[in-house]
DNA sequence: CTCAATGCAAACTATTTGCATTCGA
DNA sequence: TCGAATGCAAATAGTTTGCATTGAG
């Protein structure tokens, strides 16, 4: 089932309604490259539909993320951001402290190990944030 | 070296100054229960010194995680928390995300998976953020 | 028709800053 | 003494909300 569907389905579930925003916001939200903040979707979909409401956005990014199509990212540097999820695919990120470079990478052992870290606490854990940040291999080169 | 050395000496480095106010949150930031946010800490040093500004706790803060004795958390839930440093452990956090409990745990398996996926894709690590959130015993039980 | 969604502006919240005054070295 | 630190209030920035109007079902 694709992320359109599960949105669809979602609205209708809920008694909310399918509008033209949400559409626009749908199809450039998973047209674009993963990783921007509100305000980046913002001024990009402002390039072709100049009406839509900063609000909007906001609220339907977090519809996304609701239904479970979109994951918000927090990488501290004070702006959220969203990127499409895919329900198979889990990964985590590593971040470009001086050039911003975002990059995703997955390590089913150290999601095995997280398991156990739970179980030892007796944790049960519903979502994890796993970021490593540092110097990207180009701003290394020029430091 | 303990923490109130290296804070000395650091302030002596950079040629600022020791102020009764500066001792006086170290003393409560080292003595608290960990993880808490500025405001929590601003409100517990009121207790004892009602005329401390917030701002003053915070620029102390900063100057701290500066120095190197504390590392700033953030949990997501939109408040900037703190905890003193050991430089020689390195731990990450359990976040019940029902009660707010915060868990440390250390697993140098991970440590390590890290390094290597790190060094797959040529970044050179500064730092990294490792929570996992869910629910903690007691609040498991619960539900 | 009805109620959810939109777009705008205003409210909010945590954080940060400007500045006159205070105080440590 | 002199510049850093303080405390207050105001500014900032990202996010969220209220409300009159619009529009989907």
């Amino acid at each position: 089932m694709d992320q359109v569907t599960i949105f669809s389905e979602y609205v209708r579930r809920k008694g909310l309604k399918n509008t033209s925003q949400r559409m626009t916001i749908l199809e450039t939200f998973l047209g674009s490259k993963s990783h921007f903040s509100t305000e980046d979707l913002y001024f990009e979909l402002r390039k072709k539909h100049p009406k839509i409401g900063y609000a909007t956005v906001h609220r339907t990014l977090k519809l996304f993320a609701e239904c479970g199509i979109a994951s918000e990212l927090d990488f501290g540097d004070g702006q959220t951001r969203f990127e499409p999820l895919d329900l198979n695919q889990h990964h985590d990120h590593l971040v470009c402290t001086h050039c911003g470079l975002i990059v995703e990478f997955t390590e089913p052992q150290i999601e095995k190990l997280q398991e156990q870290v739970a179980a030892q606490y007796n944790f049960k854990i519903e979502r994890h944030r796993h970021e490593l940040y540092g110097l990207c291999a180009n701003c290394a080169k020029q430091s």
